[in-house]
RNA sequence: GUCCCCAUCGUUCAGUGGUUAGGACACCGCCCUUUCACGGCGGUAACACGGGUUCGAGUCCCGUUGGGGACACCA
């Protein structure tokens, strides 16, 4: 580094929101952050994005952080640890943006807008509808000063938006795919800040990305078409850009983006399910390349099995990761290769260590405790523990068709009302009384007597029609476990009917 | 519909103008084994297509096709 020109110090971040488990693709993009800044001598910064009301779960944060221990991503600065940058937390940074989007509206930047969300909705589905592309159509965007005050007297609450240019084009440098070119009538008049008061992502990402000196944005792909709204904004504001890198987006097997109706996406259905850290960490830094392949001489002096090359260390990747070697094609998150590298952290542990990751998880004293009380009363030797609670230690359990579909349904009744079931699962908090109520409401709404709903749920859980108290179990087993079961369940019966047709 | 990104075995990653296109997972076969795994050995399997550039293209350029993403007062 010379004198003259001096690099500021890397300073990445990774901006989870809290909206609901910790997700694999946080993890991704976490361990990507978090190479880059350790290789670096850089700082890993955590920052939470809790601009949505109301998608915001209170107990997610705590979980993100976990999960992210879990894996062994510590991070420098974030909300539990502080830094100097803070608050770490954008709903404890309103005033920031609030001031920030005063500046915007005083240079011209920004203006504000005064359709309510029911009229903005009309306009996009009719825009839909003509097959025109859905856009703001700009028509608060020179409102005069009256017409402002006569808004304002109505008490009408008002957004802010991003003025777009009309003419003209914004380009970026994407560092892994080169210059990306927008034409403006392209890029809409972004909302910056909602009606709540609160800003949206583009608005308070920009302004903590540039408060917090961030000097390399390592995102999702997902992000790159509203990139430009960001470079108008940093431009805006007279700031210096960041540099851009998309990373390319997990999959699932059919390579839409990776989702949860379609891939277990919570990492703590993972950890809860017995995956190692070691192992999610080495798959995820499959994803996407990045690793050399070892070389002839390493194969030969460290005599190292060619398969080994797929196995490696978070050292390892701190050492070798290279960033220009990611491959931009969406890699598929392969369950299959999970396993496979799974087993080989297993069976590589000593046997102590084995034990000791048996009883962490699956056979935890925790675990155990709740199981107890669900069962004590309904055994008369204590081997018959193993046949009652059977399915609180298996992976795989599949009810046969006698045991689920109700003697007055048909099995494609059945799967939509699973189906229903799911839904509202997982929009439930996992307490006896909520669940009940919940799903005691769905057998009404569905017109499900509670004996055949309560058995199809069981079913799917235990695998058998009689089994301990079914909301109990449910809560004990888990709830990223009990969710990634029912979408099992609902996928193979699915297929199965498929392949009967 | 508009814009943007991407493109090597089923999946994943090698291959950076000259290779019998390689490894891993999965799959198949054989061996080991009282079973099942593990392990060992072997096998099937890919450069989407069409034009260029070049003595020579999986590698460079253009187009087509295909896939994906974005188009919210969500991130």
């Amino acid at each position: 580094m010379s004198e003259l020109d001096p690099q500021p110090p890397i300073r990445v971040r990774i901006a989870p929101s809290p909206t609901g488990d910790p997700h694999v693709g946080t993890a991704y993009i976490g361990l990507l952050n978090f190479l880059y800044a350790r290789q670096r001598g850089g700082k890993f910064v955590l920052r939470i994005e809790d601009t949505d009301r109301a998608r915001f779960v209170s107990d997610s944060e705590q979980m993100i952080f976990d999960a992210l221990r879990w894996l062994d991503l510590a991070w420098d600065e974030g909300p539990d640890v502080g830094g100097p940058f803070g608050p770490y937390r954008q709903s404890e940074r309103t005033e920031i943006y609030r001031s920030h989007v005063d500046l915007l509206l005083v240079s011209g930047h920004a203006y504000r807008s005064f359709e309510t969300a029911e009229e903005l909705d009309a306009m996009r589905k009719s825009q839909i509808a003509a097959k025109l592309p859905p856009r703001y159509n700009g028509a608060h965007r020179e409102l005069s000063a009256s017409q402002i005050a006569v808004y304002e007297a109505e008490g009408r609450p008002a957004v802010v938006r991003l003025k777009v240019p009309v003419e003209g084009e914004t380009a970026f440098r994407d560092e892994l795919r080169g210059a990306i070119t927008f034409s403006h009538n392209n890029v809409d008049d972004q909302v910056l800040l909602k009606s709540d008061g609160f800003p949206t992502y583009h608005l308070a990402n920009v302004v903590d990305d540039h408060l917090m000196q961030i000097t390399d944005v390592i995102r999702a792909e997902e992000w790159i078409s509203s990139t430009p709204k960001h470079v108008l904004l940093y431009k805006a504001f007279g700031w210096e850009l960041p540099r851009f890198w998309h990373m390319p987006l997990l999959r699932n097997i059919d390579k839409s983006k990776i989702s949860k109706r379609k891939n277990p996406v919570s990492l703590i259905y993972y950890r809860e399910s017995g995956f190692l850290p070691q192992a999610m960490l080495n798959f995820l830094g499959l994803m996407g390349g990045g690793m050399a392949q070892p070389t002839e001489e390493e194969i030969v002096s460290k005599g190292i099995n060619i398969k080994q090359g797929d196995i490696f260390s978070l050292p390892e990747m701190l050492e070798k990761f290279d960033f220009k070697r990611i491959s931009l094609g969406g890699p598929v998150f392969d369950l299959t290769k999970l396993k496979w590298l799974n087993g080989e952290y297993l069976r590589a542990l000593p046997p102590e260590q084995f034990f000791q990751a048996l009883r962490a998880t699956i056979f935890s004293d925790d675990y155990l405790r709740r199981i107890a009380p669900l069962v004590q009363t309904r055994i008369e030797t204590l081997a018959q523990f193993g046949e009652m609670t059977d399915f609180f230690f298996k992976d795989d359990v599949m009810p046969a068709p006698e045991a689920f579909v109700p003697k007055a349904r048909t099995l494609e009744e059945t799967l939509a009302f699973a189906a229903e079931q799911l839904v509202l699962l997982e929009a439930t908090p996992f307490t006896h009384d909520e669940l009940e109520a919940a799903l005691k409401q769905i057998g009404v709404d569905k017109q499900w007597p509670v004996k055949d709903n309560f058995m199809l749920l069981r079913a799917i859980l235990t695998g058998k029609t009689a089994s301990p108290p079914l909301l109990e179990s449910l809560i004990v087993f888990g709830r990223a476990r009990a969710l990634d079961r029912m979408r099992r369940f609902i996928d193979t019966q699915k297929r199965l009917a498929a392949t009967r047709k």
